[in-house]
DNA sequence: CATATGGTTGGGAGCGCTCCCAACAAGGAG
DNA sequence: CTCCTTGTTGGGAGCGCTCCCAACCATATG
């Protein structure tokens, strides 16, 4: 097998130096003549440029990281980080990026891979996600020189570049709706309180309940994100006689769903179900899941562009990044308003 | 912000060269109290070697890429690729590999971006997985001198190395229970017939359904994965009056399980339901899921492993892992067996 | 005619590492 | 005492690229 060739190798067949072929790949200057013969023989060769020895003299390497932690079991089993996956990979594709993933559980073996993130020369930034509240993650990064942005809404958010949705504004939202509806015994299933989202869901509901007057009293219960979780949470719940109640996100919201209907209780009759993240198909539950839409994969798009100015040296003050979320009223609520277009 | 510093720096400090470093961080033979001066050096300052340069230098990236072809929309709402990936990512960190993840859709521009999966210098090799029958994928990295592996059963198995579940025997299994259970009129919920996990596992059904002396006659359907696919599929079938089905993929059973019960009908009682992939955590359907399943974690695992052998030049000529598969006995079938262990 | 200008081009230096070979010291064998 | 071995170390060469500066040519200007 004939040794790789470089770019002396297309130069001495194109006639012209290492130099010139350079500027061709890269789109410097070059006579249009010149430029026909190269190209010529690079589509002629194949050749490609050396990605290692790019990066080493250009010291960029065109690839970002994206790190999630806590990557155990479950995590796919909740389509928000296939779809976040899609929008950063989508955006990577665009700009020409490659990217790289670390996933990692909680074991102490596994976290030592962090420092594999910040290896110099291997990515040129990284993409930070779902972390937990006190997690030493970002204070890690923040430690090295690494650029990196945050989707979420980190501990010290001062001090870092992030991209969140208005989990708070959004969570309100569903409180006003369930109150306008003439619920008035609300229930809350909320999401871990270790996690910025869990808060900011809770407290954002809480707030839009005490704005209506209404409060979930001792109604109110915490899941772990997963569809199970919820069931049981609801089923708990039922005890308390809700006539609403909030579900921290779809995947929950669909186990809530079942308890309610193993409890012989019907949706929207008995109970307005409304969650949050607008990522179960519509089509998926009976009733229709009303639902506070978040963009996830606007969110991880929006953090390649972010990050690529960050290393780009753009950006060098702290910026947050917040999108809008919007409700999508369905049947489980039991409004009697059309679903909005786009729902 | 000071240089970042490199060998010949850590040397310095520790008194040595270049070289000594170099060997303390790569594992080479150094006296241990050079060793010890030098590690001393590297925990003090934090050294990390370039991993751009050591590519160059080493001719190896420690990188391998994952591609996904047609990774549009609804690929990560079926938990089957995150669990791959899920496999795939414990797999490289445990050898201390990064994996870099390429998806694209199937539009012209999207395709461009294989050329970048071979770009030299950028991964050490490539797993390729979920083509569809005749996707130039395969062929184009066979023109390359990237080495590769592919998960899954590629139209020319022979000349790739590739890790793949024994579909078909699962699928026959499937009828064999069925069959076994008395039921006689089966119906078939097929995989897209231009994947070859779709043909296998039609072909395998059909293939224990003659066994057993027994045929779908005209209930078959196609779905495309989706559970609302398998919801519509199961519909139509249920015209033809089955007494059992087999679907081929758990996120469509979970589609057919409501069209049955839409219908009025009970499961198991009425209609029997096998499914494949044993991926749909059990307690989230009622009845429980009887599925194949297949052990989508350790495939990827395989794959990493096969990779690097490939890689490092163990293995050479074509090699195919086949995992076997297990019937996980629940509910649905209408089976009076107890779930077996492990189900 | 000399000089300035601008578009092209070539080649040196260097990125930080690995690989290899030579150098050296310290013993043990002859 | 010399020779060989073994263990340890240093430094040259080179991986393939980018970046920069100098050289060159042609044309425009004084």
């Amino acid at each position: 097998m004939e040794r790789r060739l470089n770019l002396e190798d297309v130069g001495r067949r194109a006639g012209v130096s290492r130099s010139t072929v350079s500027r061709v790949v890269n789109g410097g200057h070059v006579s249009s003549e010149t430029k026909r013969r190269v190209e010529a023989v690079i589509a002629e060769t194949g050749y490609r440029p050396h990605a290692a020895a790019r990066s080493l003299a250009s010291n960029s390497t065109g690839v970002i990281g994206l790190v999630i932690p806590s990557a155990a079991g479950t995590l796919f089993d909740d389509p928000y980080f296939g779809r976040l996956i899609l929008g950063i990979s989508s955006a990577t594709n665009e700009v020409d990026m490659t990217l790289a993933l670390f996933l990692f559980g909680d074991g102490p073996d596994e976290r030592s891979i962090i420092s594999r993130v910040v290896t110099p020369g291997l990515v040129d930034g990284v993409i930070v996600t779902a972390t937990t509240r006190g997690d030493p993650l970002i204070d890690h990064m923040q430690g090295t020189n690494m650029p990196f942005v945050v989707v979420g809404r980190p501990d010290n958010a001062v001090s870092t570049f992030c991209v969140d949705v208005d989990n708070r504004a959004g969570a309100r939202t569903a409180a006003l709706h369930l109150a306008a509806l003439g619920r008035s015994r609300p229930a809350l299933i909320a999401a871990p309180s270790n996690t910025s989202a869990g808060i900011d869901r809770r407290n954002g509901f809480l707030e839009g309940l005490a704005e209506a007057g209404l409060s979930v009293e001792d109604r109110i219960a915490e899941g772990d994100w997963s569809q199970d979780s919820g069931r049981i949470a609801m089923a708990r719940l039922l005890g308390g006689q809700p006539d609403s109640v909030f579900v921290s996100s779809d995947r929950m919201a669909v186990g809530a769903l079942r308890a309610v209907s193993e409890a012989g209780l019907n949706c929207p009759r008995d109970i307005s179900v409304v969650s949050f993240d607008g990522i179960v198909p519509p089509d998926l539950t009976t009733p229709r899941l009303t639902s506070v839409v978040q963009p996830v994969t606007e969110v991880g798009e929006r953090a390649v562009r972010l990050l690529t100015s960050v290393i780009g040296g753009a950006s060098t003050t702290p910026e947050h990044v917040v999108f809008p979320t919007e409700l999508a009223v369905r049947e489980s609520c039991g409004s009697t308003a059309q679903a909005r277009p786009g729902a």
